[in-house]
DNA sequence: CTCAGTTTTCAAAGCGCTTTGAATGCGGCC
DNA sequence: GGCCGCATTCAAAGCGCTTTGAAAACTGAG
């Protein structure tokens, strides 16, 4: 069933049938409900390919997922982003659309998705520090966003992120306020901009508490379970382990969790641990008592503003670049307690 | 830069240049070079909508997110598949496309997708017993292929599943050799067609070995962290408590060790546990000794396969059904030992 | 040199929609 | 009665591509 059928059936050109559809003013009500009536009995769904060739428009929203040849992670983050964005889409009348592109070829995708008119803007996820990206798109003068931000890049853009820095700063604090000197951090990969910020926090805090950081305590990597557990082993080894950690993610925790038990230590009061948590809805952070201390903030809730700022900026491609700076907040659980009296 | 413009340029027709770019034959090979290098100057990309419209076909396969207002999850395996699929779409020229539904309206959500023409075909996800999709989309004689089975649905369809019912069957009979009697099963929710397999493996084993099953030690529930401690916890207390437990998922026994941890007893001396374990990327079963014994079985890998199925069902169409059943390996780990003799 | 056969190129139609510019019908006012 | 303005409807062009059917250019045989 298209508009030609439907307008034959109902006796009235297409340009009558496709104005009451999309309610445009100069249609007489009656029609209109004839029209309606009509498309609904037969079940009429525009075109969404010719609808988009003659608007212009493809009501479409493209991510790029990047198929690494170095790490074959997929974010675990990912999911709960997809799903915040896409509710938030569809309210709107958008679908979501998804592009493979293997790591050399990441700009070209974005550049793809545009040329060929398959999306109105995109989501760039995961900034690196300097991130290219940015800058080819805002070349390319196409409406997008970025989860994240990215320190370097000079140019105005559209972001959302959480304020890493910030989050990182009270956490450690809060472990030197209850005595811990030994501060690890474990950390997501360095070229990330979001590691680094944090990583920015966990100085400065260090830094106001006199405390000079030690290259052994602090590591990076893909933040996986088995990373978590093998850094916080491996550090357990030192002839001075640390008394507190600090981890980027939660899958990681889990891992430092699995260490300190192997070496027979209690959580939060032989170690200390403190993990972000993103807030995850196949991993929530316990039940009415947080398993974990950590700073929290749901990306999924980051994925809902994210669309809502993009499609925000694909109806006004010229307005001033906008951000928004989330606070996590730190809930205290059961994984920190004072510092261990060695003596 | 469009065709138009780009037949100008090079003082051809569109025809002859829209053939050259395509790889028909009857252009001459000087002039396809030609066409090929003014394509590759100018960054020239056809249009896709513009395409489908002509050629009635998307190049699109869409997947259905339910956002459900009972259970706000994000099912954990989704970012491997989908990565898994996402890459195999790109290898043919697909584009991957997400729709949101609420729980009421995803068949309307798959309708849409077709009737609009967003999609060439689709993705079921999922599959419940029963599954009423399957029968809509059968109906509508459109491609699609389901990850998983569906019990009760009797005409053909594709599918590609795990063979859950043996897995959990071979599993369940690895304890009971092991001397265990009493073995839990932290099943994922019940109406879930995979989790009715599981089940049925799991009873299976037990009556092959002449043990009753106990209701007290079967749980069903969306499988998350704190629901595999949760139930865990509970079945511990109990006055003749398991000590062996079964779990649908890595995310969920990570839970069980949590409780297992707190009740001070030690994973696979006092209680053994086997999980299934989809291989996630960011949760990988240990380095090289695996942390659980587990039935496992790459989802990403499952992705790939459901997407060259599809594609290949979107060429043939009339082809017979399709199906593929995987069998999970057990592999075994540091999670089992002989049950604990109690006298 | 001619003509059939082959290779190569082209103009135009069509995919299903929106939108422009024009036409129609109607009531009201002078 | 004639004219204007308003409400309503319509025919046709256009979005950028593919594909059909025809034309042009070339080839080799007779």
């Amino acid at each position: 069933m298209n508009l030609k059928q439907l307008s034959q059936i109902l006796g009235l050109s297409q340009t009558t049938v496709s104005r009451a559809l999309n309610g445009y003013p100069e249609v007489n009500e009656e029609t209109r409900m004839r029209v309606q009536a009509a498309a609904a009995k037969h079940g009429y769904r525009p075109n969404a390919r010719a609808k988009g060739l003659a608007t212009g428009r493809s009501m479409v929203i493209g991510h790029v997922i990047p198929s690494s040849s170095r790490h074959e992670m997929v974010n675990p983050i990912f999911g709960d982003f997809v799903a915040g964005a896409v509710k938030k889409y569809a309210e709107h009348g958008y679908d979501m659309m998804f592009t493979n592109a293997d790591d050399t070829s990441i700009e070209d995708a974005y550049r793809s998705l545009f040329q060929r008119g398959a999306v109105d803007g995109v989501v760039l996820q995961g900034p690196k520090v300097n991130e290219p990206r940015i800058e080819v798109l805002t070349r390319m003068q196409v409406p997008f966003i970025v989860h994240g931000r990215s320190t370097g890049v000079s140019v105005p853009y559209d972001w959302i992120d959480v304020n890493n820095k910030s989050s990182f700063l009270r956490a450690t604090r809060f472990l030197i306020d209850l005595g811990h000197r030994r501060i690890a951090l474990i950390n997501g990969l360095e070229d990330m901009d979001f590691a680094q910020r944090r990583r920015d926090g966990y100085l400065e805090a260090l830094k106001q508490a006199g405390l000079s950081p030690d290259p052994a305590l602090m590591r990076s990597a893909e933040m996986t379970e088995v990373y978590g557990h093998h850094e916080t082993r491996d550090m357990l080894r030192l002839d001075d382990p640390p008394t507190a950690i600090l981890t980027s993610s939660m899958i990681s925790a889990i891992g430092v969790r699995r260490a300190l038990d192997e070496a027979g230590l209690k959580m939060g009061r032989d170690v200390s641990v403190i993990a972000h948590d993103d807030d995850l809805s196949y991993l929530k952070n316990g039940q009415d008592v947080p398993i974990f201390t950590a700073t929290r903030s749901s990306v999924r809730h980051a994925g809902e503003l994210a669309a809502e700022m993009l499609i925000e900026r694909i109806r006004a491609p010229h307005d001033p670049a906008k951000t928004r700076l989330l606070e996590a907040e730190l809930v205290v659980g059961g994984s920190t307690g004072p510092a261990p009296n060695r003596f």
